[in-house]
DNA sequence: GGCAATATGAAATAATAATTCCAATCGATA
DNA sequence: TATCGATTGGAATTATTATTTCATATTGCC
């Protein structure tokens, strides 16, 4: 039929949003509910969707001709596929991701990888995190003064997060960072009713390795999160976690380790509330 | 018309797989191909899929009757069903896990939370990424000659990742962030010649976006990663990304955020290579 | 305000698909 | 091996659903 046919549904759907504005008030209407609605469209039958979206049966013909399809039929395959594809399990999905990032098609192989890694890493972690060592951390933190948070280099957009989330939770803290070189000033005010929250991967920035262990010798305790009971921040924390997280590229996602940092944060958030910031309610 | 008809597909399932034995030879036939190919009997004619099972249509018929519905028109909408509840199970899981969250059912829910908000946001944005923007994005940023990255808050962590990325492949660019108040001097010096990264989310830091207004006014593009078109950033942009990231606990995942970053970055890097930083190799 | 072009509604029609029916085949049992 | 009941294949029938058509309404333009 027509020449551009949207074969996929990100691509019908860019379409249709591009015209949305000069699309007739009816058909418009039809193109807001399929966006809406993709599963009643894949589903339902040109009547029942006409109703549902309250034009008539041949409104929706015309919008799929609009569109460069020859009828309702063609269009709904479209949404079908989507489905489908959508359903295919999770581990399906990320096989198929990977293969495609492997075989180098262009950039988009490159994105689809990235997904791949950061998916990846998340259903690591979710099989592994260890509970226990996951409470014993929540009630380091809760009860610590100043929460400290280290991390330098590739593991410090995390710690930003973390000081990030902490400060909207109100739960005084500080992030390490060495702006101005006053790195051993901070360290040296913290004291054994603090806590440290530190992250480091290998390979381990020197500069986290060494402020965690002068941080531990003043007592304060640690938490850390790292990539294998090898590391060296493993043997200066009170509470350490192994996160294993996938790479891309030469660039380690940080899906897994931002959404332990996440939980640790409003986790330690929550019980203080619980236990109440003024000793018992 | 039977008493006790299979409403959901994992009843029927099991229905399915009890009675196998005791199935005639095509009957079982239609039972097993059911089983393996639910998503061809989600969307197939009772033609087609008697095709495909390699008996007649009637056989597939009878196969239905014989569960208990009163044609494969019953039988189907089960496996419909089933394929739109996979599809949302996602989003479901999201806010039970959010309820359970809510009503204090420990901390391991706080962890799935997060875990899920950012499983979710990857698949979304899986299936959303537009590849027109992804590849136009990247040719603006692959020509620029410093690349300045703009995001405070909690954009502000993705930020700093890209400008790790950056710098470790060796491509200039320049983190806007305000520690010692030199924003606007650090803008200033931005050319045409350049371009930006600019990420903010609702609700947008108002410095974010007046940044990113007096550097599109010097005439510098902008690629901006933002969450809809009416964001503010949007209008400056040149290239825009909508990115939905789930949120839990009041903390927007930042999974896909990152991906689609770093996909950007290491796209960037390998587009400079092949068209060598030296004008032609 | 009148005219043409475009859009919409409703019903008729064509296409497609589900179901039924009947004859043919198969399989167990005596 | 003959016979009865169950199973199957294939075509006829019926139902449903998409599409077309045409009359009517709306919109934009002079």
């Amino acid at each position: 039929m027509d020449e551009r046919v949207p074969r996929d549904f990100e691509t019908l759907r860019t379409t249709i949003l591009e015209r949305r504005q000069s699309l007739p008030k009816r058909i418009a209407q039809i193109a807001a509910y399929a966006l809406d609605n993709p599963d009643d469209i894949a589903f339902g039958t040109a009547a029942s969707i006409a109703a549902s979206a309250g034009v008539q049966p041949s409104t929706l013909i015309r919008f799929a001709q609009q569109l460069g399809f020859d009828g309702f039929t063609s269009l709904q395959l479209v949404f079908r596929e989507r489905l489908r594809e959508r359903n295919s399990s999770y581990d399906e999905r990320l096989a198929a991701l990977r293969a495609k990032a492997e075989e180098g098609a262009g950039h988009r192989a490159i994105f689809d990888g990235f997904v791949a890694a950061a998916s990846t890493s998340l259903n690591d972690i979710s099989d592994r995190l260890n509970e226990d060592h996951f409470e014993a951390a929540i009630a380091l933190l809760a009860k610590a003064e100043t929460i400290y948070v280290l991390a330098k280099r590739r593991s410090y957009p995390v710690a930003s997060y973390i000081a990030y989330a902490l400060g909207k939770l109100k739960i005084r803290n500080q992030l390490i960072e060495s702006a101005a070189g006053l790195n051993a000033e901070i360290i040296s005010f913290a004291s054994p009713r603090d806590a440290v929250i530190a992250i480091s991967f290998s390979p381990y920035a020197p500069a986290t390795i060494e402020e965690a262990r002068v941080i531990s010798e003043q007592g304060v305790p640690i938490v850390a999160i790292t990539d294998s009971s090898f590391s060296p921040l493993a043997q200066f924390a009170k509470v350490w976690f192994e996160v294993a997280e996938a790479d891309f590229a030469g660039f380690r996602s940080l899906s897994a380790t931002m959404a332990l940092a996440m939980a640790l944060t409003v986790a330690v958030g929550e019980k203080r509330r619980d236990t109440g910031g003024k000793r018992k309610a």
